[in-house]
DNA sequence: ATAGTCAATTCCCTTTCGGAACTCAATGGG
DNA sequence: CCCATTGAGTTCCGAAAGGGAATTGACTAT
């Protein structure tokens, strides 16, 4: 299977990996959420190489994660915006940060902390059940396969 | 810069993704996830290249995400398995399942349901404040860069 | 003896990446 | 006017990575 195919699996890893699983695209998507909006300040920030800037700016305009914008004219310039699916994109970042954070920092601690605005607190959220508010980890999740997903059978590899 | 320097720079972003970032790399961990431990499963599940899963693993392996254990002797075969590293990948995993569900589900819906064992509701698990426990998104978080994280303003992407 | 399993490895050709230079429209200074 | 600069790309080319298929090597089953 080629990787531009990855996204037609019925897999919601897979199909998201499609849009922002190519090298650089999180990065992308991180200096967005940054501030970072003009493709000379990215292409700075990355230290990307333009042609492949570029590309990925396109792509994720195509899949709506980022839009393009007019914020000048004479000549016409254009910056780069989330949309609210880009925006979405947020837990994905975050859960990335925590790991990075727990796992390959250097003697300096976490390069960012994170407050909660509502409460000030400055920890990273963490994932919690949705109905009953506990926090769960990936031995406390049971996958139910539906209908048409190519059934797989599961085997706890937490255990 | 290149892709292979990515995780030297002082940014957990970037660091996880020089370790997982890879094209494919997340979607073995997936299938690690899924209880699929042998090299011919992989591949077969994957439709990836022999050569490429054998070189993403053996770089996971390297990294301490993944290990090679034997399974039999005579020949000597190995699986693989998540290291309590690997398994901390939880959330970025269900974080893209969550993203790929709510912007790239077909009409059939999400594939893959998730039953919380703790309290038997069937829902994905979302981000909370790790103090207050309430539900947070990307507006309600502030970062805060700490001394040497290369100072860069912040400007509110979400508003 | 022959076929099959499993975990790779080798070959070869195509695609993508990385680095640098170039384009185009407009603006600012001398 | 002439020249340099800015911002957002585009073009070019050699190097690196990816993909497809066949092969290897150590066994096991029939």
């Amino acid at each position: 299977m080629r990787w531009d195919e990855i996204g037609e699996v019925r897999c919601s890893v897979a199909r998201a990996l499609g849009i922002v699983g190519d090298r650089w695209t999180l990065l992308v998507i991180r200096d967005l959420f940054l501030g970072l909006r003009r493709f000379e300040r990215l292409q700075r920030s990355l230290g990307v190489t333009r042609h492949l800037l570029a590309e990925r700016l396109e792509k994720l305009v195509e899949q709506s994660v980022v839009e393009r914008v007019p914020y000048q004219e004479k000549p016409t310039r254009y910056e780069y915006r989330l949309t609210e699916k880009g925006i979405d994109l947020y837990p994905v970042l975050l859960a990335l940060v925590r790991w990075g954070d727990r796992w390959e920092a250097d003697s300096a601690g976490p390069p960012v902390l994170y407050r909660h605005k509502g409460c000030g607190a400055v920890a990273m959220p963490t994932l919690h059940c949705a109905q009953c508010g506990e926090p769960v980890a990936a031995r406390d999740m049971q996958p139910q396969p539906q209908p048409g997903a190519g059934a797989r059978r599961w085997t706890d590899p937490t255990g």
